[in-house]
RNA sequence: GCACUCGUAGCGCAAUUGGAUAGAGUGUCGCCCUCCGACGGCGAAGGUUGUGGGUUCGAUUCCCGCCGGGUGCACCA
């Protein structure tokens, strides 16, 4: 039910769309006031008198009804009362209906969303810092999928550059077949660590003549480079399982080498390709940028131009409505350059293209330096969180079966949830202290929440009570609950608009706190036969819905914590 | 220097996209387990929304100036 659209369907002012009526309305500050609520400010000017009288008469021309119980004119507002039986039958009953597609839509059938997200590098081991755009883009991925859009997940490897060139030359200098295939990716990182620690001319040159050779296709180096991606793909899939990710493509950076050709062909023949220093160059200091450059005086390509291929390739390959690049605000003017090209270019679908931009993570005593050893692996952080809920199962549950695997949802879901429950701009300062923290507003919450609701309903079950959606005329703490879960699906699709999966975690832990307030305030199974059938409805509603939420984050619930 | 971005309670953050008395959490101080799971609930304290203007009936939100933090700015990815 959109009580919104209801509303402004009954409510005629001179000169004003019902569209426009019903954005308009919003919720008042406090529900004594009412539910929903309509200020009448803006039509003032229109209709030549006050707010005040514009809202007492439509206040006392609004026809109430089953739906809305009635309206009052408070201070140029006009105020909603809606029925709130009526409500909370119709929204308990839909949920228990509609169970796991609670929340999904259609409104992106036939669309298709690429989603350009975690992106890892090879040899390059998972630290805090590529936490972010991991779990953003994989709810976002989820969230576009539960819409009814094809979502394509693409990891764009970061494989092209004569930074793997240095990673041969140290392997040939310090490295054996034993060491790497015991450490994986971790002793790869040391080589290139190493080596750009003690690099000389002498080796600088020898790195790229290795990546000439990986280029030129040389046998032995690419038999050595295929290899590292292979124990790179190894090691990330197995973080990605953990968290819950997936991708529909590895299309890599040399994935687009043999195909820069056409597009550079269609920059040149469109005039927008000219020399600069001895580069090939777009212009665009008409747009106050820097120009992008897309071949280096020595002809050879840049990230940027694998990057301008990739877009031309998704296009034709998988013909989105939306292309988004889930990566930090550090790469802000990169994507405005690029995104400007491709305008340039004259492709209507330049505006299709998002970047989607987050804050950056350094730790307490700044910048994260890997050189310095100032580093902190996803792996160890997954780990901490996994030991701690562990810790806190076996005191305070010592008897759980399944320990091992509820420990594992509470301790990952906790570094997704402490992922994404802030606004993805804000920067984050990572500490274990506030990592390893379940109080509050967190997903442990959300999940002890959930445990609470579902060990009821077991015991209803138990007893061989059945419940399938009825819904008595509601108490306070049922009623705001109730209207909480009804806001569910809207908050689904603004976390699509915003490419914000915060406002699902935030809306989970409001929805908690009103789940945790009825059930400390109304008794559900001792309650009257049909109030308890009520209860345990609405009961099962809230678990539904919370379930819902967390799993389009990535977050999984048990049964008992 | 220029561009982008952030600045809200001691701390890390919200605020229905311009609406009514700026909200939860955490930390501090109290209270509540003979009552469906205390990883919980209730209460107290805590604010000149960085700052000065402007637009508006109305500004945390939009515009301009300043202050402070972060990021970026020609052949790295």
């Amino acid at each position: 039910m959109d009580y919104r659209m209801y509303i402004a369907e009954r409510l005629p002012v001179e000169g004003v769309g019902k569209e426009e009526i019903a954005e308009s309305i919003s919720v008042p500050p406090d529900l004594s006031l009412g539910d929903y609520a309509l200020p009448c400010f803006k039509f003032a000017k229109l209709l030549h008198r006050s707010p005040a009288a514009i809202a007492e008469e439509l206040a006392a021309s609004f026809p109430a009804d089953g739906v809305i119980a009635g309206a009052t004119a408070v201070n140029g507002y006009l105020n909603f009362r809606i029925d709130r039986g009526g409500l909370v039958r119709e929204t308990v009953g839909r949920i228990l209906r509609e169970r796991e597609g609670y929340g999904s839509s259609e409104v992106g059938a036939g669309k298709t969303v690429c989603i350009d997200y975690s992106s890892v590098n090879i040899a390059k081991p998972f630290h805090i810092g590529h936490l972010s755009t991991t779990v953003l883009g994989g709810a976002l991925y989820r969230i576009y999928k539960f819409l009814g859009y094809t979502a394509v997940g693409i990891n764009h490897l970061g494989d092209y550059g004569t930074q793997f060139g240095k990673l041969i030359a140290a392997y040939k200098r310090w490295g054996d077949r034993e060491t790497v295939q015991r450490g994986g990716i971790h002793a790869i990182n040391d080589l290139y660590v190493r080596f750009n620690e003690e690099a000389d001319e002498e080796m600088e040159k020898e790195a790229r003549e290795y990546f000439r050779l990986i280029e030129s296709g040389d046998k032995e180096a690419n038999a050595i480079f295929n290899w590292f991606k292979e124990l790179t793909l190894e090691y990330v899939k197995g973080i990605y399982d953990v968290l819950g990710v997936t991708f529909d493509s590895y299309a890599s950076e040399s994935f687009y080498i043999d195909k820069m050709g056409p597009v550079i062909g269609e920059l040149r023949e469109k005039g927008l390709l000219t020399e600069s220093r001895g580069a090939q160059i777009v212009d665009l200091e008409a747009y106050g940028m820097p120009p992008f450059i897309v071949l280096r005086s020595d002809g050879a390509s840049l990230y940027a131009t694998r990057d301008l291929t990739a877009a031309f390739y998704r296009k034709q390959t998988y013909d989105f409505d939306k292309c988004l690049y889930v990566v930090a605000y550090q790469q802000n003017l990169h994507f405005r350059q690029l995104f400007k090209v491709v305008e340039l270019m004259g492709k209507d679908w330049a505006k299709d293209l998002v970047h989607v931009a987050y804050g950056m993570v350094s730790l307490e005593d700044g910048a994260m330096a890997t050189r310095k050893g100032r580093v902190v692996w996803l792996e160890d952080v997954i780990r901490r969180c996994v030991e701690k809920a562990q810790a806190v199962l076996a005191e305070k549950n010592p008897d759980l079966p399944d320990k091992e695997e509820v420990a594992k949802q509470v301790g990952v879901g906790a570094v997704i949830f402490g992922a994404l429950y802030n606004s993805k701009i804000k920067d984050i300062v990572f500490s274990y202290e506030k990592a390893l923290n379940f109080d509050g507003e967190t997903s442990v919450y959300v999940q002890y929440t959930c445990a609470r609701a579902a060990s009821v309903l077991a015991r209803a079950r138990a007893e061989g009570l059945s419940w399938t959606g009825e819904a008595l005329p509601p108490c306070e703490e049922e009623f705001e609950l109730a209207k909480r879960l009804a806001d569910f699906p809207s908050v689904v699709l603004s976390a699509a608009e915003n490419y914000e999966p915060s406002y699902i975690a935030r809306y989970l832990v409001d929805a908690a706190q009103r789940f945790n307030k009825f059930y400390i305030g109304c008794k559900i199974l001792s309650a009257e036969p049909d109030v308890r059938l009520s209860r345990l409805s609405l009961t099962e509603a809230a678990l539904v819905t919370l379930k819902n939420g967390l799993a389009l984050l990535g977050i999984g619930v048990p049964e008992k914590m």
